[in-house]
Formats: C-alpha cells, sequence, structure tokens
DNA sequence: ACCATTTGACCGTT
DNA sequence: AACGGTCAAATGGT
C-alpha cells in the first residue's frame, strides 16, 4: 500500500503550496487597507489548509515510517499510483492486524479531517418533481449511501469525488428532495475537490464539439453563441474548523446558480481568497438569510430539460426519483452542463483570473 | 470483467 | 440509545 503515501506526500506538498499562496494573500491584505472580516476568512483558510496538510503530513509519516521505500517516492511513482486504489495491496503485503491498524487509523484522520472542511448548502430547484436536470453541478460524484432521515419524507442521498481513490479528493454533497417543495433539492458540499478536476462543461453543437475536445471554448466564444440568462440560487456557506468554535464564520451570499453548482466546492471562487469578493458579493445580492433563503432558487427553465429521454412521468415512484437523483447527480453517468453555466461561467470571468492555473 | 449503485451493517457523535 | 454518515459486499448494467 506504498501507493497511499506517495499521491499523499504530493497532496501534501499541493496543500502547502496552496497553504503558502493563501498565506501570501493573506499578507497582501493585510498591507492594503480592507475589512477585518474579510482578513478574519482569509485566516480561517489558511489554518484550515494547515490542519489538511498536518494531518497528511502525520499519515504520510506513519507510511514511511512502515515502508522505509517511501521515501523515494517520486512524481511519476505518485501518477502510476494514482491508477491504483488506494485500498488494493499492491505494494509490501502487510500483516493482517498492521492491516487493521492502518485501516483504524485512516479512519481516524479522515475523521478528522471531515471535520476541518467547509460545509456549504445550496438550493437547487427543478421544473417539476421528475425532472432531475440541472442537478449536475459539472463534477463527478460517486454514490456511496442513502439513507432514510428521522423527519424527512425522502432519503437523503450520499456522494463523493469520484476521484477519491485515484487523487485523494475529499470532497463530498448530500443530496436531500425537501419537505416543503419535492422541486426543490437540499445540497450540503463538505470540502473543496483537491482533485482539480474541471467542472465539466455540456456537449456543445458540432461546430463547438470539436474545439471543446481538448480545449474547452472560452467564455467570449461561448457568449457569442448563448443569449444571457439570468437565474440564481442559495447558498449558505460554513466553515467548520477545529480551532473555529469561537470564530463563527458562517454566511449567507446569494451567487449566480450555474456559477454556484459548478464552482460552487472550489473555495478559489467563493472563500474570500480573493480580494475583489466584495464587488462580487454585492453584484449579486448582499446577503441573504438561511431563512429566507427559499426565494432564491435555482429553476431550470424548460429549455434546459433536454437530454433526459423527454423527462419523467410527473407520478414517478420514491424509488425511480431516487434513481434518477443519482443518475442527474452523478456526471459520470451524465456530464452535462448547460449553455448557461458557460454564460455566468462568463460573468465573472472578467471580475476572476479563471483562466489562471490558480483556479483549476 | 469492470464499474457504479444499492443496501444492510458498522461506527462515531450526541 | 438513537441518529447520521460511511463502509463494503452484493447486485446490476455495460
Amino acid at each position: 500500500m506504498g501507493s497511499t503515501s506517495t499521491w499523499d506526500l504530493n497532496s501534501l506538498l499541493r496543500l502547502l503550496a496552496q497553504g503558502e499562496e493563501q498565506a501570501r494573500q493573506l499578507e497582501a491584505q493585510l498591507e492594503a487597507p480592507s475589512p477585518a472580516e474579510h482578513c478574519k476568512s482569509l485566516l480561517q483558510r489558511v489554518r484550515s489548509t494547515l490542519e489538511e496538510a498536518v494531518s497528511m503530513a502525520k499519515l504520510v509519516d506513519y507510511e514511511m515510517s512502515r515502508q522505509p521505500a517511501c521515501h523515494n517516492a517520486t512524481a511519476e511513482a505518485a501518477a502510476a499510483a494514482a491508477s491504483d486504489s488506494p485500498r488494493s495491496n499492491s505494494g509490501s503485503p502487510r500483516s493482517e492486524s498492521s492491516e487493521r491498524v492502518f485501516k483504524e487509523h485512516e479512519r481516524m484522520e479522515m475523521c478528522k479531517k471531515r471535520k476541518t472542511l467547509r460545509k456549504w448548502t445550496s438550493q437547487v430547484r427543478v421544473s417539476s418533481v421528475g425532472v432531475t436536470e440541472g442537478l449536475e453541478d459539472g463534477y463527478s460524484w460517486r454514490k456511496y449511501g442513502q439513507k432514510e432521515i428521522l423527519g424527512a419524507m425522502h432519503p437523503r442521498g450520499y456522494y463523493r469525488c469520484s476521484h477519491r481513490n485515484s487523487v485523494g479528493c475529499l470532497a463530498t454533497k448530500q443530496v436531500q428532495r425537501s419537505d416543503q417543495d419535492p422541486c426543490v433539492f437540499d445540497i450540503t458540499y463538505r470540502g473543496e475537490h483537491t482533485c482539480l478536476q474541471r467542472p465539466q462543461p455540456s456537449p456543445l453543437p458540432e461546430s463547438e464539439l470539436q474545439q471543446s475536445h481538448d480545449n474547452p471554448p472560452t467564455i467570449h466564444e461561448a457568449l457569442l453563441h448563448h443569449p444571457r440568462q439570468h437565474q440564481q440560487s442559495s447558498l449558505r456557506v460554513e466553515t467548520e474548523g477545529l480551532n473555529m468554535h469561537d470564530q463563527v464564520l458562517s454566511s449567507s451570499f446569494s451567487f449566480p446558480s450555474t456559477l454556484l453548482d459548478s464552482f460552487g466546492p472550489q473555495s478559489h471562487v467563493f472563500s474570500s481568497t480573493n480580494p475583489m469578493e466584495n464587488t462580487y458579493v454585492g453584484n449579486f445580492s448582499p446577503f441573504i438569510s438561511p431563512t429566507t433563503s427559499e426565494s432564491n432558487y435555482f429553476s431550470v427553465s424548460p429549455c434546459q430539460m433536454s437530454g433526459y429521454g423527454g423527462g419523467i412521468a410527473p407520478n414517478t415512484s420514491e424509488s425511480d426519483l431516487t434513481e434518477i437523483i443519482s443518475a442527474a447527480t452523478s456526471t459520470t453517468n451524465s456530464p452535462k452542463l448547460d449553455a448557461a453555466f458557460m454564460l455566468d461561467h462568463a460573468e465573472f470571468d472578467q471580475i476572476f483570473p479563471f483562466n489562471s492555473p490558480k483556479f483549476f
């Protein structure tokens, strides 16, 4: 199981680089006159990244102490290891007891990590009960569980980033149909995508398809082909951390839904690292309380409902719906995003340097 | 055979 | 003890 530590080492390096970058931004913020709140949230991000790095360092340390060969881990080895499942016994054989010890350790570390992960929720409205198009957010998710929740009429689906095994991306989300309005889904995201997966744009017309194959069309190109649309959904951002109990960093913003659903999980966009954030928030509704967030659903217009075999009957059963939701929320099955995604992306392209490698 | 989903069991938290 | 979240074997689809 040397593969685990090889990629962990790389993840660690990436995290540290990320932390360094955040620290640099914080430094810049401190020099410039800016709201204290902003600096606070930047600080939280740095802390969060460091926490993650520290716990990963412990895991790497643990692995290396068991398998000295791992000291020679290289990027190539990591790349090769990435194709192996961390669970597989691809490395040197390990005794059953040490395997158990490792698993326990891994579980504990994961538990700790999860506590430090940022959490935010968004509500997504679909046009009718049977329709779930619009639940995709551009990332590929893998369902790993479903549970009946006490007091809730509908089961909650649990999804994790499908690159978790290969890259160790810890992003997860929970999808639950609202009791009040079956057209509304509450989606809780936890953790950012560290897989560097770029949200998948929708299949484009033939003329654009080829272009998008290796090099997706730029925002401005997309703008040329699609009219402007306005859609919004609500988003609640919460930052949870080991040391954050006294520093509540829970806020609510309203973002353009498509941007939210495509980039939401990426803190690069939504957390406060960017000095332009105030402009950004100001452009789209300053602050909405969680209790009033329902006024801001993401609606899916009829023209966006293509691609699901003509839609689903309104009287679809719960089990059918569950199935459908799985399909819709897993972009592995349905790697679609509609044009609006590109548009709202475009909208922000002028504000944020999305093309910068830092964002992807 | 491989991969994603389903589902009962298990575990940690409250 | 109850509940929510995750694991992992079983299952189904390709």
